[in-house]
DNA sequence: CTTCTGACA
DNA sequence: TGTCAGTA
């Protein structure tokens, strides 16, 4: 699929897209005409980074996340050596996104902290 | 019409 | 992240 197709389906502006590609985030190919392909992986991709955003991660952060979650899916990480790192390092990032996750609670306990203080302000 | 790159806000 | 320009 092109830019903005990928664009359309994960519902990310296609200037977007193009910024995360351009930063390495995304796999892509390239048509005769030089247009950026994507495949259903891309997609997929796309579709972690959209969920890690709003949980506060920072490109480099996601570029690691999205790394770390290769290397465990690779069909070699069976038989790595290193496997009880990878895992170490996926149990860390449960937890971290726990922590996000939490925070967000807070955020959404506020809203509604918000919401409750103009209720009686309202006709 | 869609995408590309680079630039500016 | 949106938009504008000039292309392919």
């Amino acid at each position: 699929m092109t830019v903005g197709e990928m664009a359309e389906r994960v519902e990310i502006s296609h200037r977007t897209v193009r910024y995360y590609d351009d930063e390495g985030l995304l796999p892509a190919r390239r048509s005769a005409g030089n247009y950026r392909l994507y495949g259903e992986d891309a997609l997929a991709r796309m579709m972690t980074i959209r969920r890690l955003k709003p949980l506060g991660f920072t490109l480099e952060e996601m570029r690691k996340v999205l790394a770390l979650l290769d290397a465990a899916s690779a069909p070699s990480s069976a038989t790595d050596p290193d496997r009880p790192q990878l895992l170490e390092r996926l149990v860390e990032l449960e937890a971290d996104v726990r922590q996000r996750r939490e925070k967000l609670e807070e955020h959404v306990a506020g809203a509604d902290e918000i919401i409750a203080s103009l209720r009686p302000l309202l006709p």
